[in-house]
DNA sequence: AACTATTTATAAGA
DNA sequence: TTCTTATAAATAGTT
């Protein structure tokens, strides 16, 4: 986002990295911040570095937020929500399925099943919402590919070198002792040669 | 960063905060899934909205994460905390909150959401899902929009041909009885029409 | 660190 | 909600 744009992989340059790494994370913990502020929310940053140094912002206290994020499901405090579901257990557990149900009703509506009981109004907001997500989805998608490209280009790049090296070193090597013992007449030497052709085609998958 | 310059306080108008806050979160996400590619960091980022719903993101698993940065700070709090889970966890409602947690993940990635732990096939796949999701749901569109037209046109067509009818039998009518009581000398007439202007725009929504 | 030329994020408005 | 657009911020490469 400056002097030019970069591609969103790994810094090779390990200085870089490091740089970016203390500049980005210094605007990460800034805008996480102006979140908490601005729009009342409890927002929980952790940041391992590469080296595995930890660094940390919370904008009420860490253990308050890590403790609310592993019961995410419990709407209040643990313990108060722990009696209450012994007290209550079988209307928490309705609740529960009953919102289990209705997440798996959307899930199956954006798979195109189960359409007959929607209105026309409600299927032009899902047929909307199907687009974003496809949109997003192929984004995504399209990024990764892109990724991968770049990486086997440049090792494309990398073989073609140490190709002509050898095929250089070759001729040299033919220059220097064909005429001395008269082998190879045919001005032909077989070398195992590193096949690059259709490396584009063939994406690695992780 | 835009149109105006805003200080960094609460957001007092309702709206405005959760749009900013919907818009703000999202680039947060990004920024810190580009922060762990470029640098080869480690991040993960847990925001409870002001009502208390949970968003998160994570480069590699949230709960790794959760469990490097309590190893680092205090060996303690995370073992208490499994403990309670452990206990907390022992009925059927455990695997009932892991399904839903996963239908939720699904629900989120065809949304779109949550995409960085996907794979290049895992998207191809997902974009498909998607794709033919999309398709049925635009038929089953398509055809209520066909529907709609069809049975409002034959209103249209049964409602002129009552009209067409009716102006027959006035005319009939002043024919018959203009001459008889001299009623009615200037020929017109004045009865309810029924209005079937605009009625193919009109979509009564089931 | 400091400096900018650019890219990116986003506040308001539609 | 989503889209647009003018402007504020962030930041990549340089010094």
């Amino acid at each position: 986002m400056a002097r030019e744009k970069i591609k969103i992989k790994k810094i090779d340059n390990a200085t870089a990295r490091q740089v970016t790494f203390s500049k980005r994370r210094r605007g990460l913990f800034k805008k996480a911040e102006e979140l908490a502020i601005l729009c009342d929310a409890d927002v929980g940053l952790i940041i391992f570095s590469a080296s595995g140094k930890l660094f940390e912002y919370a904008s009420s206290s860490m253990c308050e937020i890590i403790d609310k994020h592993s019961t995410q499901f419990d709407a209040g405090q643990k313990s108060d929500q722990q009696t209450l579901d012994l007290l209550t257990d079988n209307s928490a557990q309705a609740g529960l399925k009953k919102e289990y149900a209705d997440k798996n009703r959307q899930l199956r509506q954006m798979r195109g099943e189960n359409l007959q009981e929607l209105t026309l109004e409600e299927l032009m907001h899902l047929e909307r919402t199907i687009d974003i997500g496809l949109t997003r989805v192929m984004e995504r998608k399209n990024l990764q590919i892109m990724e991968q490209i770049s990486i086997l280009q440049q090792k494309e790049m990398q073989l073609l070198e140490d190709n002509k090296m050898l095929r250089e070193k070759m001729e040299l090597c033919m220059i220097d002792h064909a005429p001395m013992n008269g082998l190879h007449e045919d001005g032909q030497y077989s070398f195992e040669s590193i096949d690059t052709s259709d490396t584009l085609l063939r994406l690695s998958l992780p």
